[in-house]
DNA sequence: GCCAACGTTGGC
DNA sequence: GCCAACGTTGGC
């Protein structure tokens, strides 16, 4: 089993948007970069758990926990015209992007900052708090999980 | 709103 | 295949 870090806007969808779909499950769409789309393709497998992430808001962090309720398979808003995921060169038959379906599981009993996180000598080596890393979709090592929920 | 750090595109 | 220009991400 493997773990995760996934990030996304509250503005344009937070965990309470996820909480709220029926049973709380809801596909993982707009990934339009490579690396990300190559974990959901090829890596993340049902089962595996994944922090739930805020970015762009007052306070960036982890909220939540999150679990792979469907392994990858082709992101439709890829070919919705009127999606702002559209992209014309992802074919029918050649889909460019993938996505996973997710699963709540819980809340944290509180946010952990970003800026927590990154005081944590424990935590030096976590993709999230490398400089300039973008990735929305990034692996998390069980030492570094089990690390970030003793914070909690 | 600023801007650093990336990723992508496309001319050559 | 190189690389400049451009677009995006996301913290602050």
């Amino acid at each position: 089993m493997q773990y995760w870090l996934m990030k996304s806007e509250p503005s344009v969808y937070g965990i309470d948007d996820l909480k709220a779909q029926p049973g709380k499950t809801d596909h993982w769409d707009g990934v339009r970069n490579y690396q990300a789309r190559n974990m959901m393709r090829d890596r993340m497998r049902k089962g595996d758990q994944a922090f739930f992430y805020h970015s762009n808001c007052e306070i960036p962090g982890i909220v939540g926990i999150v679990t792979v309720a469907r392994e990858g398979y082709p992101d439709f808003t890829a070919w919705d015209r009127k999606s702002k995921y559209y992209d014309p060169k992802s074919g029918k038959d050649d889909p460019r992007w993938y996505m996973v379906d997710v699963k709540y599981k819980r809340k944290l009993k509180r946010v952990i900052p970003l800026a927590e996180l990154k005081d944590c000598r424990q935590l030096a080596e976590l993709a999230l708090v490398r400089k300039g890393n973008r990735l929305s979709i990034m692996p998390v090592s069980e030492a570094h999980w089990k690390f970030i929920l003793s914070l909690e």
